[in-house]
DNA sequence: CGTGTTTGACCGGCGC
DNA sequence: GCGCCGGTCAAACACG
């Protein structure tokens, strides 16, 4: 009898195995249905998108920032508006999955969006808000200098109490890194760049190139580029750090108002971490200061959206506070057109803040 | 010849 | 004060 039981057992064990499996499967398959919607119903919604948020844009006092992330080579759209992707994927994958059940999306990953629909923050009164404190605060940093002899030769002058009073005791330039999959390390940026140096840092034996922006004479962007990996496929890490002191053509506009979008964040207290994977949410964005330097890090190597890495808003950190600076309006669309992003296209664009510390921006 | 890259020297900040 | 180290300069070189 006992064997008997112990064989009927077993199977069942079987049974419950196999059923394990198949569920598996099925949510495997689930997911990969679940990203292939997100970037469908981004594609979607773009065009729409584009169309009223330059209509809400010139409705309001005729500053504006849009910020954008365009990953990856091809130019796939993906939507602007970040309540209406997560609306309309929320919807889609309702309709797809059977049971949606709220159990079942935050299995899926879900749950980050959900967040964002909640967000306090996304109410658009409350975005105008804070967009126009940081446009005011923008102006006298319009005024900033541009290369460190600038700024030693300004401390000395006029603009030694607006630095002071403008600048974390102790903190320097805000600098923007973007770590990219990638197998060029020459990115595609729409800026011209002239390479003034290379030096092999300590901490990793791979050389580090430095870059300055060249479209101007004396522009005193200037950028990084250092492979984080020993093989010629691995990221690239790109820190930028400085402003334009000419018009950009369009490519390095997108680009410059997204990195500035980024620094801005960093630099604005009133920045939550929730609203920052409000910001960017389909990739890892951290924040830190590494040598008195504010630094936003966009990690486009690991896309926030996997549900084996839920976004946590937690994770992020802030350190650095906010202060009262102004910046610029522009419209802008971040673009690295020369990356090759293992992640999924995301095109993501929102309204967001310009700082008057914003270092990289759109100015002209 | 103009423009961009390479590379050793130099400078300045920072820690000890 | 000294040495380390990251960042920059600038002469030499390469390339179209």
């Amino acid at each position: 009898m006992k064997e008997v039981e112990l064989d009927a057992t077993k199977a069942k064990l079987e049974k419950v195995r196999e059923e394990n499996e198949k569920l598996k499967l099925l949510l495997s398959t689930v997911l990969t249905d679940y990203k292939s919607l997100q970037m469908h119903v981004s594609n979607v919604i773009r065009p729409q998108h584009e169309a009223s948020m330059e209509l809400d844009i010139n409705s309001h006092d005729d500053f504006c920032v849009d910020v954008s992330l365009r990953l990856g080579r091809s130019d796939l759209n993906v939507s602007k508006n970040v309540d209406e992707i997560d609306k309309i994927s929320l919807d889609k994958i309702s309709d797809e999955i059977s049971e949606g059940s709220d159990k079942k999306r935050s299995a899926l990953g879900l749950g980050f969006q959900i967040q964002s629909c909640e967000d306090p923050d996304t109410d658009p009164t409350m975005k105008l808000d804070y967009l126009s404190k940081d446009v005011k605060n923008t102006k006298a940093d319009n005024k900033c200098l541009s290369s460190r002899k600038d700024i030693k030769t300004a401390r000395n002058e006029d603009h030694q109490e607006a630095l002071e009073v403008h600048e974390h005791p102790g903190l320097k330039k805000t600098r923007v890194c973007v770590k990219a999959p990638c197998e060029d390390p020459s990115i595609n940026d729409g800026c011209q760049w002239r390479k003034y140096g290379q030096k092999t840092a300590k901490a990793n034996p791979l050389p580090r190139a430095y870059y300055r922006c060249s479209m101007s004479s004396n522009c005193p962007v200037r950028k990084q580029v250092q492979r984080c990996g020993e093989d010629d496929t691995s990221a690239y890490m790109t820190t930028y750090e400085g402003t334009h002191d000419h018009p950009l053509p369009m490519e390095a506009t997108h680009m410059a108002a997204g990195t500035s979008a980024a620094a801005s964040l960093l630099q604005s207290g009133s920045s939550s971490s929730a609203r920052l994977s409000y910001y960017f949410p389909f990739h890892h964005v951290s924040f830190s200061t590494t040598n008195a330097h504010p630094t936003v890090t966009l990690d486009l190597t690991r896309p926030n959206y996997d549900p084996n890495q839920l976004p946590t808003h937690s994770a992020l950190s802030f350190s650095s506070s906010s202060s009262d600076r102004p910046s610029p309006s522009n419209s802008h669309t971040l673009s690295f057109s020369g990356l090759r992003s293992q992640a999924p296209l995301t095109k993501y664009s929102q309204m967001a803040p310009l700082s008057h510390q914003t270092k990289l921006s759109g100015q002209q």
